[in-house]
DNA sequence: AGTCATGTTCGACGAGCATCGTACTACAAA
DNA sequence: TTTGTAGTACGATGCTCGTCGAACATGACT
């Protein structure tokens, strides 16, 4: 069948906030996170991108980039496919993505 | 006389971390203190910029944003002159400052 | 000298956060 | 059905951080 998909809860573009994201960036584990799912050139499952914490930190910190609205994570069978916004963030914040990604 | 002027420690530009600027930058207190700094087009004493926080706080405040490398600090008697490091943080995050400014 | 202004330092307190292990949910595959 | 896999939720722990007041340092001005 189609793969049934469930979309996560977002904030919307206009409500991004610069604080947020900020802080959501300054954390070296959040960062390293960002980076490589930005070589990802597809959403793909967060578990395949591996740092060294335990599994209930990931999760923890993938939800605290999803909350700042950094990345979109929809659900498709056990599996929370994630990728980075990048349009979102280049219209409300422009520069700050590459910026970040260049390091 | 000449103005005795006594330079504070800074970090170099090339030591600039991309995490200490964000973490910097991510609180809304200190984000007000860098806008206002960015109003001012000279150097000024920070107690000209005025925050609704206690005396100490300011000050903790300040040294954050100095050790990180956002600003510029000289004492000159008792008042201690401040400034963005503009160009420092246009040579290593290029456009973060104005995207940081313009909110 | 004495006083005022500018700003730091110190200790304390409370809130938030990064981290962990364990328990739990839900889909997939045998 | 049973087992495995991907991930969340919860409670606990320890650290960091923003905040304050009080004390201190230092230069300027009378």
């Amino acid at each position: 069948m189609a793969s049934a998909e469930a979309v996560l809860p977002h904030p919307d573009v206009a409500e991004l906030q610069l604080e947020s994201v900020l802080h959501a960036l300054s954390d070296p584990m959040r960062l390293s996170m960002v980076r490589a799912l930005a070589a990802c050139d597809e959403p793909c499952p967060c578990g395949t991108i591996d740092v060294p914490v335990s599994k209930s930190t990931r999760s923890h910190h993938w939800r605290v980039l999803r909350e700042s609205g950094i990345i979109r994570q929809v659900e498709r069978g056990t599996a929370r496919l994630t990728e980075l916004r990048r349009a979102d963030l280049d219209a409300r914040f422009p520069g700050l993505l590459e910026l970040v990604l260049r390091g």
